[in-house]
DNA sequence: ATCTCTGTTCACAA
DNA sequence: GTTGTGAACAGAGA
């Protein structure tokens, strides 16, 4: 379910098992999680292993363990991370299970988009890693880089260029939305409308959307405050939260992904054909809360 | 039964 | 070369 703050939450949970060894590992081998992977010489490298250090980078994690084992992670659409109590029965969907005194840390993922692979590197995360694009968050996300990416898509509608991982690591639909309407742009706003001084307010938004973030989902899974569109944009019919517009907001299809933006705040840019558009989503359901839902699922420690 | 989905990748069309 | 589209992946929930 993840993007930037939601990794960091699922990171998080597996902290129960830091510092602690791993007794004994359990795999669907074959699974589609594990494509491009040989799982065989997984026992060996993890069983016996302490896991050590947890990193977060936009939507991937990684996982090291003595010995130079470093797991990565990728929750897909549907991937999370748990942590059951000992003697825990592997479910259907549990794909990856670390057992520890005390412990079980469980990766599961019921359709499977999610990913996992496993590296060997000594006094580091391996290379895969260090060449991730600059976290949003950090220095090296700068306004040139901002900049330059905005004018290499020129014409690619915004909302698509906000989704490329590559650029903004970790932003995904909802944030993408969210970015969206709070800079008054239409999803399909081309992106060189945005190049030179607009882009400065775009990094601004990316930051500042995905640092609080984190300090909501990212914390303790709660839902960001009643200003912000992602209260509103899981389902139809509700209206733009701004003061004084509450203008009925859009939910459609744009840039390959269900949208929603308001009419009012964010106009269509110039030149944009009003024809054909995609179907109006019709339903949509709420997040859950996976804390008010499971009582398997204790709090972070 | 039918439709949706916080993601990514691929083939193919324009 | 670029960009858009639809399908595919696979399952759960409405």
């Amino acid at each position: 379910m993840p993007e930037l703050a939601e990794v960091d939450y699922f990171r998080r949970r597996w902290d129960p098992g830091m510092g602690k060894v791993v007794e004994h590992l359990e795999l669907h081998a074959g699974a589609r999680v594990f494509r491009g992977c040989e799982t065989a010489g997984w026992h060996e490298l993890l069983q016996g292993a302490v896991m050590e250090v947890s990193l977060a980078h936009g939507k991937q994690m990684l996982f090291g363990f003595s010995g130079g084992g470093w797991l990565g992670v990728h929750l897909g659409m549907t991937g999370e991370l748990r942590v059951e109590s000992a003697g825990y029965e592997p479910g259907r969907h549990d794909h990856l299970v670390l057992r520890q005194a005390g412990g079980v840390l469980v990766f599961a993922d019921s359709r499977m988009f999610g990913c996992l692979r496993l590296d060997v590197a000594v006094g580091g995360p391996p290379e895969w890693w260090r060449q991730l694009p600059p976290a949003v968050t950090s220095g090296g996300f700068s306004i040139d880089w901002v900049d330059g990416h905005l004018r290499r898509r020129h014409r690619s509608p915004i909302k698509a260029v906000l989704l490329d991982q590559a650029v903004f690591p970790g932003v995904g639909n909802w944030m993408a939305d969210e970015i969206l309407w709070r800079m008054g742009l239409h999803p399909l706003t081309p992106a060189g409308n945005l190049a030179g001084a607009p882009s400065r307010a775009l990094r601004y938004h990316v930051r500042w959307v995905a640092r609080r973030a984190m300090t909501t989902i990212g914390t303790d899974w709660s839902e960001p405050p009643a200003s912000w569109l992602y209260r509103y944009r899981w389902a139809a019919g509700h209206c733009c939260p701004r003061p004084q517009c509450a203008t009925p907001l859009v939910r459609e299809e744009a840039a390959g992904r269900t949208s929603c933006w308001c009419p009012s705040c964010q106009p269509p840019p110039d030149g944009l054909t009003p024809t054909r558009k995609a179907r109006p989503v019709r339903t949509g359901h709420r997040r859950e809360n996976p804390l008010a839902t499971s009582s398997a699922r204790p709090p972070l420690s």
